[in-house]
DNA sequence: GGGAGTAATTGATCTAACTCAAAGATTTTC
DNA sequence: GAAAATCTTTGAGTTAGATCAATTACTCCC
């Protein structure tokens, strides 16, 4: 019961509060005119949907939405980190994804009925992220098709992507997942090893990976004292990916 | 390595073979047309795809499609049971999911570059698959806006129940993740409890929720014993769901 | 309907991972 | 930049769940 007051309390600041800032840096929006959602548009849709969208700060720690909220909007990460989890009954807390500057989240909920959101976003550190009215972007979507089918690839490889994380939580050992949970952090055809940041804190790098703090850290040591990795605060070197996949049988 | 060679070398019938009997039974057709992705299509396009189609039979525990095969073609079931599932490098099978007539698979992968198979197909029990070329559905989709808006809604919702699915990946103890399994099987809105109908054999769903046999036996076992459910086969007896998930703490 | 193969249960052990505790390290805040 | 808060690591003890083994119950064939 803990874990459910400290999340219920600690944000005490209201949520969902946009800073009056126009979205109009450069670099900014070019990140958002390579994401996939938003690539096919044209420069007048494009700035027809920034006009609608509020551009909100968050602090470290601040919440942006509660599980089971009405969701009328979708987000795109401007800067910063978050972090997507869930609370249960008992107030654990489960680390379900984290999201980096250039990607979506929620934006799912766009066909989703009810629209509620899944689970909690907060943000990991002082961040950025664009309030796009989910009305707004599904009306132009309907508006070309192209716009469609740019939609489509992207919502399949979202399906494809949490499909493999089923696949590693269906490992049953806490090394094993671990192991798997690396690798797929390294860049692709990085075979002959290459360095990983972790995208969360330990710890919910572990709630991620359904196994305690302790756990991860012993495993770590594990792997480290085995020369599999080199660690340095949240940057990991693995130098054999495939003597990692071996061990991890 | 004992798994991999029992999944590799049992099934020696030849994979992706057709039977040649045409599509057109009025029970199978309707079901097909109450499925999101061909509710939409008007009765020509639907037939032009049917005629594109092959329809498959299966026989128990017949390979449908390998992890890794290159995808041309996603499936609709017609009548039978499949599951989807993983061989680690270790060989241990680990089960995914579980598809019921009615349902579509693979159909994530109609946007996968490259397309291929994310894990293996194979039937249950003896079952019949209409076998749809992705070429045929995807330039179907290009043709006609609202199909597009129907094949969107569709792929968000895919995306939606595998992150729930995920959701209870990340619970820890065995009896948790068994107990949130049934109560997502317990038809919606059934809070005064109901019969839930396991859609795998138990080994599968021990598999599919990371745990053995075994345990699966011995939380079903205590649960029952706690007259929290009622067992007859593979139908359980939900009588006070809200319990349940009190205990799941 | 009887036999082969597979699935489910139950018991006895063993071990991986959890829990509790306490000391360091790192990060955030004022 | 010092204090506070949070995160990480390590140790010791405990337990949930894995493993091994053996029996019983189904299911699917012919």
């Amino acid at each position: 019961m803990a874990l459910t007051q400290t999340a219920e309390t600690r944000y005490t600041k209201p949520v969902l509060v946009a800073v009056n800032k126009p979205f109009d840096d450069e670099d900014g929006l070019q990140a958002l005119r390579s994401h996939p959602l938003f690539s096919e548009l044209n420069g007048k849709d494009l700035q027809h949907l920034i006009q609608q969208s509020r551009r909100i700060r968050l602090g470290h720690h601040q919440l942006l939405y509660r599980q089971d909220m009405p969701a009328h909007h979708f987000f795109f990460v401007i800067s910063g980190r978050l972090r997507l989890y869930r609370l249960d009954s008992s107030g654990i807390d489960r680390t379900l994804d984290s999201i980096a500057p250039g990607d979506c989240f929620a934006e799912v909920m766009i066909y989703a009925d009810p629209p509620r959101y899944a689970c909690y976003a907060e943000a990991l550190k002082s961040s950025e992220v664009l309030m796009i009215p989910v009305k707004a972007y599904q009306d132009m979507l309907e508006s070309n098709p192209k716009y469609a089918q740019a939609a489509l690839r992207h919502y399949a490889k979202r399906a494809v992507s949490r499909f493999h994380d089923l696949e590693i939580m269906t490992v049953q050992n806490a090394r094993d997942r671990l192991i798997r949970y690396l690798i797929d952090l390294l860049p692709n055809g990085a075979d002959e090893g290459g360095e990983v940041e972790l995208p969360l804190p330990k710890c919910l790098v572990a709630s991620r990976l359904a196994m305690q703090p302790e756990t991860f850290s012993r495993i770590l040591a594990d792997l480290k004292a085995n020369g599999l990795v080199r660690v340095n605060r949240s940057r990991l070197f693995i130098s054999d990916p495939q003597r990692l996949i071996e061990i991890s049988q």
